[in-house]
DNA sequence: AGCCGCCATGTCATCGATGTCAAGGAAAGC
DNA sequence: GCTTTCCTTGACATCGATGACATGGCGGCT
C-alpha cells in the first residue's frame, strides 16, 4: 500500500503537496504537479478511503433499517433508495430490525457505529427517542411509520384513509361482519389502519365487534393462525381486512387451506402474485418505489443542505386496486341472525 | 459524539483503560471496569468504527452485488448474509447490478471505491476479469453464478442436476414437447440449466427442438412475451421449464391470461405464493438462506484468515418440490402427429 | 528485609489524509 | 530600493482507537 508520504518522498515534496495535487488544488505550480503525478503513476498510488472518511468523520453511506429486507415492500423501497443514492456516489448499508422491538436500539447503534451520513428507518419499537442524540450528526428520515417520542422527517402512506377506503369497499359489497388482522397497535401505522377500519364501520352504522379485531401477530404464520381462529368463531366474519401485505401472505393460504376463499379479503399493501391468485386479491397499493424515491431525495437534500427547512410530515396517497377477492357477497347474513 | 477520551475523563482513567474495558481485556480491576462501564452508559458511548477500521487497515463492510435486491431470491440471500455479518460487527452495502451487463464493471468499481472488506457477487456479465486486481485487497465470493475469466470462490446451485431433474419429471408425466424459457446463455447458470434440460431430453430419446428453446429474455415481462410466442407456435409445447423464478413470475400470469394453465410448468427457483396459486407451481427449490449463510461464512473466514486455503468450487444441492402445475398430462399427443 | 516479578494503568506513537497556519519567495507597486 | 501582497510549499496537529512500551505499586519469596 503506497501512501501519500511515499509519493511525496519520491517526488521530493511534502505529503501535503501530494494531497493538493490529488484534490486539484489550484495553488500548485504546473511543474510540481507533473512531478507528483508521475510519481503517483510510478508508485500506482491509490488513496486510502478509510483514512479519508475517518478524517471526514462521516462516510458516504446511507443506513437503511427496515423490519425485514426480504419483505417485498421494503426490498422495493431499498432498491429505489439505492438507485437514487448511487447517483450521488453514495452507498447504502441495510439492516433488518426483525420483529422484536426491544432489539431495535442496539441494532441501530451497530449501524450508527459506521458513522453513516444519514439514516432511513422504518422502526418497529414504540420509542425512538434514543435517536435524538444523533440528529445533529446526520439526518434521519422515517418511512412507513411515524417517529415516536422524536421529531423527525417522515413519509408515510395514508394509513387511515386507505383502511377506511378498504373497509368501506367491503361494506359496499354487503359485508357487515368484517375482521381486521394486524400487528401491534404500538406501531402507529397499525393503529391508524385500525382507526380507519373502525371509522368506516361507524360511518356505515355497523357495530364494532372486538372479537373481529385480531392484532398482535408478528409474522405471516401468526396471521394465518389468527385467520383460523376467526373462522372458528361461533359467528365468523364474512370478510377480512389484512392490515399489511406481510400478513396477507399468510392469510390467503390459510383461507385456501380451509377452503374458505368465499371469505372476502382486502390487503393493505400489494404483493407478488396477488393479481394471479384465484381469487385475485384486492389491495390498497402503497407504491414502494415512490416511498423509496421521496425518502432518498429528502435524505440527500438534508445531507447537502443541513440547515434548509423542510416539511416534516409527508403523507403519500394510496389507491384501491379492486380484484376478485372482495367481490363475493356474504352467503348467509349470519350477523343478522345473531344481532 | 462521545469518544473514548470523554468516557475516560468521566471515569477518571486514561483512554487506554477505556479501550481495555471495551475490548474485555482481563487486565483491569473489577472496580475500574465498573466505573468505566457506568461512564460509558451515562455518556451513551458508541464506538467509532471508522477509527477502528482505519487503524486496522481493514474495512468492516462487506459489499453485496446482485442483479436485483428486490428479487425475492436475492433479498433472502441478502438478509441471511446481513445476519451473519452483524454477528461479527460488520455492515453490508448492497448494490443492484440491473440487467445490463455492460454496466456491471462500473457499478462494482463505484462500490469497491468505498473500501470494502469483502465482496459477495452474483454477476450479470460474461467477464469478471476486471475483479482480478482487487483479489489481494479483499476476498471475493461468487454466488448463484460462477466467475468467468477469473478464479475465485463460488457457491452455486446444482444447475445442471436441477434442470435435468425438472425436465425428467415433466417427461415422466408424459410430456414430449417441453419448452425452456430463460435469460442469456452468457450467464453460466443459464447455460448449465439449458444443458441439464437438453440432457434430460436426450436421455429420454426425445428430439431437441430449437423452436422450444427461448432464451435471452431480460425480465418477467420478457418471459411472459416469450411464453405467448411459444403457445402461438403451430405445434406448441405442452410443458414449460422456466429456468428461473424471476421469469416464472411472468410466465404463470401469461399462461393464466391465455387460459392455458393446462400447460405444465416447472420453475427453477421457488417464489412467493407458488404453493397457493392454482394450479400451484412445482419448483426446484434453491434454498436462498443456505446460499446466504455459506457465502457469508466463507467471506468471513477469508477475512479472518486470508492465507488459509479453501475449496473454491461449491455446489449446493437443490430439491424438486412437486406441486400441481406438472401433474397435467398432455391432452393431445400433438408431437406424435407431427413427428 | 530486600529483591523479583507480576499486574493495573498510563504515556506516547501510529494509522493516512488533510485543515491550519506560517514561512519563504517572487512579483508588483510606491 | 523597499514594502506589500500573493502564491507556493511545508510543518504540524488532528480525527479516535489501540499497540508498544513504561511506570509504579503491591505481594510473595528467600
Amino acid at each position: 500500500m503506497t501512501t501519500m508520504q511515499d509519493v511525496a518522498t519520491r517526488a521530493g515534496v511534502s505529503a501535503k503537496t501530494v494531497s493538493r495535487v490529488f484534490n486539484d488544488d489550484p495553488h500548485v505550480t504546473e511543474d510540481t504537479r507533473e512531478r507528483v503525478q508521475s510519481a503517483m503513476r510510478e508508485l500506482k498510488y491509490v488513496p486510502n478511503m478509510l483514512a479519508r472518511t475517518f478524517r471526514e468523520g462521516k462516510s458516504a453511506v446511507i443506513g437503511i433499517a427496515v423490519p425485514d429486507v426480504a419483505d417485498p415492500f421494503f426490498a422495493a423501497v431499498t432498491k429505489e433508495i439505492e438507485q437514487a443514492a448511487r447517483e450521488q456516489d453514495m452507498a447504502i448499508v441495510v439492516t433488518s430490525l426483525g420483529d422484536d422491538p426491544s432489539l431495535e436500539q442496539s441494532i441501530i447503534e451497530t449501524t450508527v457505529r459506521h458513522q453513516i451520513g444519514g439514516l432511513i428507518i422504518a422502526p418497529i419499537s414504540a420509542d425512538q427517542s434514543y435517536l435524538a442524540r444523533w440528529q445533529d450528526s446526520f439526518p434521519i428520515v422515517f418511512i412507513d411509520r411515524t417517529p415516536l417520542k422524536l421529531s423527525a422527517d417522515y413519509f408515510v402512506e395514508d394509513d387511515f384513509g386507505g383502511a377506511f377506503e378498504a373497509t368501506q369497499h367491503l361494506i359496499a359489497h354487503g359485508h357487515t361482519r368484517i375482521a381486521i388482522v394486524g400487528d401491534s397497535t404500538e406501531v402507529p401505522t397499525t393503529r391508524l389502519r385500525l382507526e380507519g377500519y373502525l371509522a368506516a364501520l361507524d360511518n356505515a352504522g355497523l357495530r364494532r365487534d372486538e372479537e373481529l379485531v385480531v392484532l398482535g401477530s408478528r409474522n405471516a404464520d401468526g396471521a394465518a393462525q389468527a385467520c383460523k381462529t376467526l373462522l372458528a368463531l361461533p359467528c365468523p366474519p364474512t370478510a377480512i381486512f389484512s392490515s399489511n401485505a406481510r400478513f396477507s401472505i399468510g392469510v390467503f393460504p390459510a383461507l385456501q387451506a380451509l377452503d374458505r376463499t368465499d371469505i372476502a379479503l382486502i390487503s393493505y399493501g400489494d404483493f407478488t402474485m396477488a393479481d394471479v391468485l384465484r381469487p385475485s386479491v384486492s389491495v390498497i397499493d402503497q407504491n414502494p418505489r415512490l416511498v423509496g424515491r421521496v425518502a432518498a431525495e429528502r435524505i440527500l437534500a438534508r445531507i447537502a443542505t443541513p440547515t434548509k427547512r423542510f416539511r416534516r410530515k409527508n403523507v403519500l396517497p394510496v389507491r384501491l386496486i379492486e380484484r376478485q377477492s372482495c367481490q363475493s357477497v356474504p352467503a348467509v347474513p349470519e350477523d343478522q341472525m345473531v344481532s
